[in-house]
DNA sequence: CGTCCAGGTCTAC
DNA sequence: GGTAGACCTGGACGC
């Protein structure tokens, strides 16, 4: 095996251990284009700056580690797998009391990192694509974005497109190509806004903003509602107060839960209390504990 | 062929 | 503040 370009330490902020196949099948978005995945490997290509990108792999490395490799500077992507895999968030507050949980407590070992994307206009504009639409359209709407606009690496591989690209492509690209329906003006108009800045979706990362006041300027967004607001704070901003609830998330809870028929949404959150600002985090993983292994 | 709905949101009461 | 109806698309159904 050849010498990796890097190699990554997969410890959280707290020193808790990160599960790297749990953080990169964490949730359906993190297997959208720009990213490929393959059990515990992640392809990635990532826009570096001016118009250019880079393809890189991220995979198990030596013990604790995981390997980047790719023809690129660490330098330049280092910085933003880190952030898409969260390393400078610290899990062990939840993981204090999921260990209390006969249910979760399996979660300790290095599970409930979300995977994210390189930005948070990318992690928005997918998430808006997940909304009223089998996840065949999902895939149908984002691949075309990639696919179409983005910024290429040298294999082949393009990069998320940046807000200023997608701000300046005609609405027949969002209609004919990508298939947006009724999304492509709220894709556009939210494009636009951050291109020119009167959208500044970085200033949701300050963690002095309570979750209340985060969620208020996601349903600000075109296109974003209670659903897709919950869904960027839990995927993207490790915000976890909130459950997503959805058409998946509830009759598998249900089920999970045994329960012989349908919840109240209050019952769920309920149940999911006892963690506070890591709820959401918790329901999620109540839910996705056999997507891996 | 029509209806329903999928990891909802918006507008108008 | 809560609740209908409309909304693009495409695949799954029932007739």
């Amino acid at each position: 095996m050849t010498k990796p370009l890097v190699e990554i330490p997969l410890r959280g902020a707290g020193g808790e251990p990160v599960d790297l196949a749990r953080t990169l099948n964490s949730h359906g978005v993190a297997s959208l284009p720009p990213n490929r995945l393959d059990g515990d490997t992640l392809e990635v290509t990532l826009a570096v700056g001016r118009g250019r990108a880079r393809t890189v792999t991220l995979a198990p490395g030596r013990r604790g580690h995981a390997r980047v490799d790719g023809d690129a500077n660490a330098g330049e992507v280092v910085p933003i797998l880190r952030t898409m895999l969260r390393l400078d968030d610290d899990l062990s507050p939840f993981y204090a009391v999921a260990a209390t949980d006969d249910d979760l407590s399996w979660a300790v070992g290095g599970a409930g990192r979300m995977l994210r994307s390189a930005t948070l206009f990318e992690d928005v504009v997918k998430t808006i694509c997940t909304t009223n639409c089998a996840w065949g359209g999902t895939v149908r709407m984002t691949t075309a974005l990639v696919s179409e606009l983005g910024p290429k690496a040298s294999g082949g591989g393009r990069a998320f497109p940046s807000a200023a690209v997608m701000a300046e492509t005609d609405e027949a690209f969002y209609r004919d190509v990508a298939r947006a329906g009724y999304r492509g003006p709220y894709l556009r108009s939210l494009a636009a806004s951050v291109a020119e800045g009167t959208t500044v979706l970085e200033e949701l990362e300050d963690p002095e903003l309570p979750d209340d006041e985060v969620a208020a300027r996601l349903l600000e967004l075109p296109g974003v509602g209670p659903y897709a607001a919950a869904h960027v704070m839990t995927t993207a901003l490790g915000r976890y107060s909130r459950l997503i609830l959805d058409s998946w998330t509830r009759p598998t809870y249900v089920r999970l839960a045994g329960a012989k028929r349908k919840l109240a949404d209050k019952t769920i959150e309920q149940r999911f209390k006892r963690y506070g600002p890591y709820a959401g985090l918790a329901f999620w993983l109540y839910l996705t504990r056999d997507w891996v292994e």
